[in-house]
DNA sequence: AAAATATATATTGTGCACAATTAAATTTGA
DNA sequence: TCAAATTTAATTGTGCACAATATATATTTT
């Protein structure tokens, strides 16, 4: 029977910053294809969210996200400016502002549509492989979420 | 002989996203742990590599991190504030500054080592299971650090 | 040695993240 | 019914990330 390992405190052994250094890594890839659509990558995410489903309110892209809008407001605001979407207060309730595409911001799915091609091939992954971790990650971070108390 | 799957805009298929809000929540689970001791989680990290060896140059930090000066000074310096380290150039150089813990800094050392078993007990893996989804992340982030006509 | 080049850090500016607060609209309930 | 509680965004403030630039020092070249 061996004894669990004792968790260290050296850099190389930590998961969360082999997280954290791919995860800039990753958006660092991202940069430069992203740049070409006039996108940073936090704007690209909400860019997503809104070709699946238009007209979300920044609650609803909030919970999407997982970002508040301490962090929503300004980006929004600078994707308005930039055309491709619009903000409005709803009327059925006037504390919820509704996000819409503009055209531009409709048109600009065409043009995306090359980013996740050209991602899938510069990770030299294959699809299971590719499939294996992101579900790893989506399960950590479920894991994560869950009150401390929680028992598994 | 199945075509290769093609890769879609859906957010919730994307690996860049489950990467980005796992690295998100690790670090929002990290907080509450290190606002005890006083860091924030770049904070910490930079700990990490002094723990292990004092005296390094702001560079060689950056190359251990990944993060260059304009993260790394402002970082460092409030640091230097919280009492933890002390910054000096380097005479046989002085384009240098060299990063120096406090007998503070090395203090800390012994109230972060519970640190990690916290977050080993929060994560709830076995130890192969944390070694090899760490080990898959550093490979991830290697693979996206090549230029870009890298064949494999 | 002077000029050109390279290197190390700092500074400036933009854009996230996120906590805390504010303000307005809506819902709830005594 | 109307005061309290709740909900939604926006605002404010701090601290990263990172690109671009500036500045000082060191090295190399001529």
């Amino acid at each position: 029977m061996k004894a669990a390992p004792e968790p260290t405190l050296l850099l190389d052994e930590q998961l969360c910053f082999a997280l954290y250094a791919a995860s800039r890594r990753m958006t660092a890839t991202y940069r430069p294809l992203l740049e070409a659509l006039g996108l940073t990558y936090p704007q690209y995410l909400v860019m997503l969210v809104l070709w699946e489903r238009d007209g979300l309110t920044v609650r609803e892209l909030g919970a999407r996200l997982q970002l508040d809008s301490g962090t929503l407001t300004p980006l929004l605001k600078r994707l308005e400016q930039a055309g491709l979407l619009g903000r409005r207060r709803r009327q059925s309730d006037e504390r919820e502002v509704a996000i819409t595409l503009t055209q531009a911001g409709q048109n600009l799915h065409v043009r995306a549509a090359e980013v996740p091609r050209c991602m899938a091939e510069r990770l030299c992954m294959t699809a299971n492989a590719f499939i294996r971790l992101r579900d790893e990650l989506k399960s950590l971070a479920t894991q994560l979420a869950a009150p401390t108390d929680e028992r598994d």
